[in-house]
DNA sequence: GCAACAATTAAATATAGATTTAATTGTACC
DNA sequence: GGTACAATTAAATCTATATTTAATTGTTGC
């Protein structure tokens, strides 16, 4: 009857931002449960303890990556007063620099998407895994792509909002929206930690190329 | 010496093509030796004939996709006479259909990177794979990524070509580079044959923004 | 019609890694 | 000072696939 975790253990947060870590660099396939374990002085049996399987413990991690992601933007995109060209400036920063800076988003964002559709479950025999877990396991990987579609659209509302307010040239907000996020995204591919930018240097870029390119040109006679 | 493949032979181009195919959908770890064979009507053991190995096989695709893709946009750099903001806009073009229609170019310039990266040979025994053999690999490993790097530099020197010559305006080309070409291979990641738009419908929105994003604006007093 | 090699294959290997099992150890609460 | 469960583990399983082997079949040039 809910009792405290010991001092001894590792909990599930950790191990979640472990294998985040090591997903970033090696990718789903190329790292093993031992990886994992080890970075959080575990051996890869203990795993099983805190995630069903490899496939669910990646889905957590991915979970908490485009959870942060949602947390940083959700709350610009609300914000009745600001103009769409601010709180878009901030979105892109937000998440560029959420990228760079979070291994989870990263995997989210980008690495992992492929491993989470090809998980094939359940593993083996008809083991522990029963149908319970097959079903949920669906179900949350359905959620997480809902989610991202969600996460999406947040970015693609404040492209509209600025369509219509009249502060962005009228384009087509979807292939904008995508065009935006895979520049954004792609910075988890190339980013260096010690190169010359720093993902402030590099989101201050980015929100100048696409503001410049959606903003409606100010001063120009409008015959 | 130098006999001609017979009719029964499935060639090295048309194992290569099916890999890239199968490797588009499912991924390099999810894709099998047997996948890739039945593909051409053989078994996993014949494609042992043709390439050394899985790594060798995913090399070969990456190459035939990466010359692809350079092979599109080398001759519109090369033209004297075109405007930069041409160039570059034939340039986002063709690459982007490149990445819609040849499941190969999707593999180099997104999907399969990592798993090149990945690759740890030679896989087992000392068997018939050899020190050369890795060495090769590597190699030409190597000189793909280099490649890679090449590629993204025609566009940039573009960028750079028309920010010299006034066309543009002055921005950090190599991050913009690095922007376009994420939103250029990031097409490859959500795009669908049967979607509401065609490559080259979506290539013309691309080369719209980041146009727009880069000319120096006309009509302009220059007070 | 045979030598030589190309292309293919069925069957045998090998092995890495995920998962399971069975047992041990720690801790809280009574 | 024992009960109950949480956390951990060493060792045993279990499989899916890449790869190797050894043999077969096709083709060409002579």
């Amino acid at each position: 009857m809910a009792r405290k975790p010991a001092d001894q253990s590792v909990n599930r947060e950790e191990i979640i931002a472990a294998a985040a870590d090591v997903l970033r660099y090696n990718g789903y396939d190329a790292t093993t449960m031992k990886d994992i374990a080890a970075k959080v002085n575990l051996t890869a049996a203990s795993l099983y303890h805190h995630f069903k399987s490899k496939d669910f413990l990646l889905l957590a991690v991915l979970e908490v990556g485009l959870d942060h992601a949602i947390a940083q933007i959700e709350p610009i995109v609300a914000a009745a007063d600001k103009p769409a060209a601010q709180k878009l400036a901030e979105m892109i920063t937000l998440h560029i620099v959420s990228v760079t800076d979070n291994t989870a988003v990263g995997a989210a964002m980008v690495f992992e998407i492929r491993a989470l559709m090809n998980a094939k479950l359940p593993p083996r025999n008809g083991g522990q895994f029963g149908q319970e877990d097959y079903d949920e396991f669906i179900k949350r990987r359905d959620s997480f792509f809902a989610r991202r579609a969600y996460f999406e659209n947040l970015f693609k509302r404040t492209v509209q909002e600025g369509i219509v307010n009249g502060e962005f040239r009228p384009v087509d907000a979807s292939i904008v929206t995508k065009t935006m996020l895979g520049a954004q995204n792609w910075v988890g591919v190339w980013f260096r930690p010690n190169g010359r930018l720093s993902g402030a240097d590099i989101a201050h870029m980015m929100v100048d190329t696409f503001l410049h390119s959606l903003r409606v040109p100010q001063g120009l006679n409008m015959a």
